[in-house]
DNA sequence: CGCAGCGCCTGAAGGC
DNA sequence: TGCCTTCAGGCGCTGC
């Protein structure tokens, strides 16, 4: 579930518990996506950046430590090390802190790679701007999501027009716009909605830190507030805020997704 | 190169 | 009560 906003608000906690910190020990589950962390033994870490989804921590050895967090993974910096059964990956701090990666459906994925270097991590690479990047305009919208004819709602997901929408803020985003997300293709006025519409709903939620529905929690153990904000992700049934019509859903793509049959035109 | 399809994971919730 | 099934879904990989 962590998209953006809530990689953000992780990012946000962490980098004045990290920065500055040498890593005197490392270990992790033998998944091998996860044992990659025991590379980033004895570096030390500069600075934690974000792109998308993705949790970027530079290292003083010209490679840069990713974490992605995939469904259900959690970063803490406790005083001691972690003793849940989930723990999929720690790295002991120079100051007797570990930054520690909890993840119980084992979708995250850890990396080291040298910095800047994304060419194995393809999503990584051929990310879209971030919504608050200022490349992020309507007419990149419009081109990119009409160069392919795959859903708009599966384009969103790809990370390629724009970073770091998962399946809540694709919806919240579209419902916003007014946008069908199974449409093919899109017109510029509606891309122009929709942009905004991206960033509005992205922005809003790091403002409330996050939405928590089952799994999230922030690099402090908080919940998000964003879930209360929703007005489209999960309430299939309920009346339309703009038009009462009642939302409708249908899995596209593997993906649940909800829209208003009214109001959000092709 | 684009993209559809699949596998990875496990706790929670629902059905019987 | 307890067993079984279904669901949640981001992304990397494979093969057409």
């Amino acid at each position: 579930m962590p998209e953006l906003p809530e990689v953000e608000t992780i990012r946000a906690q962490l980098d004045p518990l990290v920065a500055g910190r040498s890593i005197v020990s490392a270990s992790s589950h033998p998944s091998a996506k996860f044992t990659p962390a025991i590379e980033a033994h004895g570096a030390q870490i500069e600075q934690v950046r974000r792109r998308g989804k993705y949790l970027l921590l530079d290292l003083d050895d010209q490679r840069e430590l990713i974490v992605h967090l995939g469904m259900t993974g959690v970063l803490s910096v406790p005083e001691q090390a972690g003793d849940s059964p989930y723990v999929r990956a720690q790295w002991e701090l120079d100051d007797g802190r570990w930054l520690v990666f909890n993840d119980v459906r084992r979708f995250g994925r850890i990396r080291v790679v040298p910095a800047g270097d994304y060419a194995s991590i393809t999503t990584l690479r051929d990310l879209g701007p971030e919504p608050s990047d200022a490349a992020f305009t309507a007419q990149h919208l419009h081109r990119a999501l009409n160069k392919s004819s795959r859903r708009l709602k599966t384009q969103l997901l790809s990370q390629r027009p724009v970073a770091g929408l998962g399946n809540i803020y694709a919806d919240e985003a579209l419902w916003l716009a007014q946008v069908r997300p199974t449409a093919r293709s899109i017109s510029k006025p509606a891309a122009a909605r929709l942009r905004d519409a991206c960033i509005e709903v992205i922005e809003s939620a790091i403002s409330n830190g996050g939405t928590t529905l089952r799994d999230y929690r922030n690099a402090e153990g908080g919940s998000g507030n964003n879930q209360f904000y929703l007005r489209c992700y999960g309430r299939a049934g309920e009346p339309c805020e703009r038009c009462t019509t009642p939302l409708r859903s249908m899995v596209v793509d593997a993906r649940t997704t909800t829209w208003c049959p009214t109001c959000q035109k092709r």
